[in-house]
DNA sequence: CGCCCTCTGTACCGATCGGTACAGCGCCCA
DNA sequence: TGGGCGCTGTACCGATCGGTACAGAGGGCG
């Protein structure tokens, strides 16, 4: 039934974490194998297209773990001012209050985006969708533009504190945006 | 009286363009050559410390440029809110509305950050704190949060506009943020 | 003229890049 | 017990990496 796991999936989260902190380019074989703990044979049996394979499952990984925990309870969720609370609150553990970067969001301002212009693209709409949808159903009527102000608010607020290396800034930034949301 | 100008700083524009299209990493010696039409020899007689060299004097640039057109008024303009349209007018131009990154900001994201960890908090702090100056000296009181809140949604802004590779984004975003601040 | 000093192109360096080839390991199932 | 196969490490490939060495071009000035 279950899958036998992989060592596809099992690698994922460690070649993220490498094109997170070294982005696209800077992330080489070398670190790539080494995080995953993995030879190269190993990596390129399991990505037989390579570091762009590689990316591209990352993309994908982040995009189905946002789509589950984070869009789908956005859309469906009886309580749209509870599914608004869990989206603040998982979005500050993902990105473990301001420490870490969004891959996707890194990607998105080097010339990477055109190499996974749609899967960026997808991400982001899906995201500012999902939220103007509850926002909606929570009787905003001004729904999709707060939707867009806050998704592009979360991913200023990752710029602003890693520049000033102060995580603080993001946590204020949540704490800012969760009241202007649900009051 | 007026420096021989030089090679060097002839060349700060096109690798600043390198480096904001590439990242740090992605910037190899032969297109920072081919874009600055020189040789390596000629660059590197300009920047003998190599690539770090450049983007710090490209990072100088950015920072004296963004000092002189924006940070000097927010703090120096008689009235604030002249000061402010006039930044938002800067912003719009220098960000090509959304379609140009900004490098500090892509900088900040990767960990290049480390390698260039002053100069890069030095620029976002400086912005922030200009703009909370002219925003006390609006009457505003909540002047430090509503200048932390701008800075990072211009960031966010410019990561989503190029996302979802729609310069409307930035556009619509800059026009929010001038009525929040200018009434 | 002849010297010097700034600037330039080119050849070259060892290291590392992304990617391939392949021999063998161990496990599963017959 | 013995193939077959999924997986692994290693050696190797040409290309490119960032950086250096150096010979000369060119202009200013004595």
């Amino acid at each position: 039934m279950t899958k036998p796991a992989g060592v596809r999936e099992a690698a994922i989260p460690a070649l993220a974490e490498v094109f997170r902190e070294h982005g696209y380019a800077g992330a080489s074989l070398a670190l790539l194998c080494a995080r995953a703990g993995l030879g190269k044979g190993s990596l390129y049996h399991a990505f037989p297209g390579g570091k762009a394979e590689m990316a591209e499952a990352v993309l994908d990984a982040i995009g189905a773990w946002f789509e589950a925990e984070l869009y789908a309870p956005l859309r469906e969720e009886p309580d749209p001012h509870a599914a608004i609370g869990r989206m603040f609150h998982a979005v500050k553990g993902y990105f473990q209050s301001g420490r870490r970067a969004c891959l996707v969001g890194a990607f998105a301002l080097s010339d990477d985006r055109d190499r996974f212009a749609t899967r960026i693209a997808d991400y982001f709409r899906a995201w500012r969708d999902a939220l103007a949808d509850a926002l909606r159903r929570a009787g905003r009527d001004d729904a999709a533009a707060l939707a867009e102000d806050t998704v592009l608010a979360i991913q200023g607020g990752l710029v602003l504190a890693r520049a000033l290396d102060d995580p603080m800034v993001f946590g204020r930034l949540l704490a800012r945006l969760e009241t202007r949301l649900n009051g």
